[in-house]
DNA sequence: CTTCGTCAAGAGCAGTGCTCTCGGTTTTGA
DNA sequence: TCAAAACCGAGAGCACTGCTCTTGACGAAG
């Protein structure tokens, strides 16, 4: 069964046909999708969907995976258009990227990064795919202390925070002293409340100018972090 | 009618009992609102509640006004609580005022800053409670120039955001150097993804120290403003 | 060619926000 | 004092939701 069979290849394409709608459905209603509302913009019965998602639940676990992808593959682009060596230039394409996409899919970044749905627990295939931006960004941090590009921060973390930031750092696999991770997470933490605030509505009507605004405030977190221009 | 008659004090009592069991019924179920659950709740039939609050939103409305004046009145008194002299202490007690009620009240406090809820927009009477967090923060780094404790940042704004930032100042009556104010605004942006991603949890599990990675990560943002210590 | 697995459809259940009407009570004003 | 007006809770009902179960039809495999 190299080839998939007729029925197999149909099937896929529902399933992709019911996805592409419910996204639609989606950016116009915001999350509270109805699975009756997509059966009826392809024409089926409510009960059809189930034949090829179990529960609502389900069918928005697929959305938010794809679009944790979908994140993760903007911003890794981003990083890798930038010269390896232009830290702090990777750094601002990066941001920008997520800050462009999430704009642009503001339903799918309020699933992925707003309030929990109440019973919604996500699965753990989400986790690796949620981690791609911020490890995106320790990417940087890492060829930066590498390259000895990046000075460290001059004192060292207070112990028991400096065993857990440690700790991370091990189990992202990255080299870099707690100090500076920590910095960078600081970095991470910043951008998601950028972002968050300006598609949230919380900061639209006195700042005009919002292009410059983002790349000011991913420069202090730059700098914070000790990023060389270029 | 000084004396407000006997039907208008059931009736405020009526209204307080009612937001008190919806906020009950926020801290378990999530942002999900049963306006019949409430009022099976309170033995009463789902349109009675009608005679007190127009719609599900209005309700919603109330608690989200009564919960924004909660977290503003958390952060000002522990703002007020430290030497006024005493910046950083200030920034670190109002700080961690936030996170203690966020923590306390993590329903309400995705109500507030979680994704909006679709068709729902927050009326003019929630902007002047939901600024007052940020304004306290802003009253310490006004304090701060006042008192000439605070080296503003070496570099001023480029032109196009400068005047933006400038204007929020005006706006805010406070006269801060727009240089100054743009990293009053990243501490800000930065505390509330700070409690975002512990709150919405991306950051448990690799962070058993949370407290001290919290006033690690404000600290790094007072570091940024230019809060001296003591 | 027949059997088996898959499919869409429909009915139905429990739940939701919200509207309207119907009696009963309280407050108000003449 | 007493009728009119305002207010209140209960109930029925509408349109909607996620989800389950059954039924009948169709295509694929033996």
């Amino acid at each position: 069964m190299l080839a998939p069979s007729l029925r197999a290849r149909v099937r896929a394409g529902m399933i992709e046909e019911i996805k592409a709608v419910a996204r639609r459905h989606l950016a116009t209603d915001g999350a509270n999708l109805s699975l009756r509302a997509v059966a009826r913009d392809m024409g089926m019965v409510s009960s059809a969907i189930y034949r090829y998602f179990p529960s609502r639940d389900d069918l928005l676990t697929a959305l938010i995976l794809e679009a944790y992808n979908a994140l993760g593959d903007a911003v890794e682009a981003a990083d890798a258009g930038v010269d390896q060596a232009d830290l702090r230039g990777r750094w601002h394409a990066a941001c920008r990227a997520a800050r462009t996409w999430a704009l642009a899919h503001p339903a799918e970044y309020a699933l992925l990064y707003g309030s929990p749905v109440p019973g919604y627990a996500a699965p753990d295939d989400t986790v690796a795919p949620a981690q791609r931006p911020p490890e995106t960004l320790v990417g940087i941090l890492r060829d930066g202390v590498a390259a000895g590009r990046i000075d460290p921060p001059g004192e060292d973390l207070p112990e028991p925070l400096r065993s857990d930031v440690a700790e991370l750092a091990a189990l992202l696999a990255v080299d870099l002293p707690p100090a500076l991770l920590a910095r960078g997470m600081a970095g991470w933490t910043q951008l998601f409340g950028l972002i968050s605030f300006e598609l949230f509505g919380r900061i639209n009507r006195t700042l005009p100018h919002r292009d410059e605004y983002f790349d000011h405030q991913t420069g202090l977190m730059a700098d914070l972090i000790g990023l060389p221009a270029t």
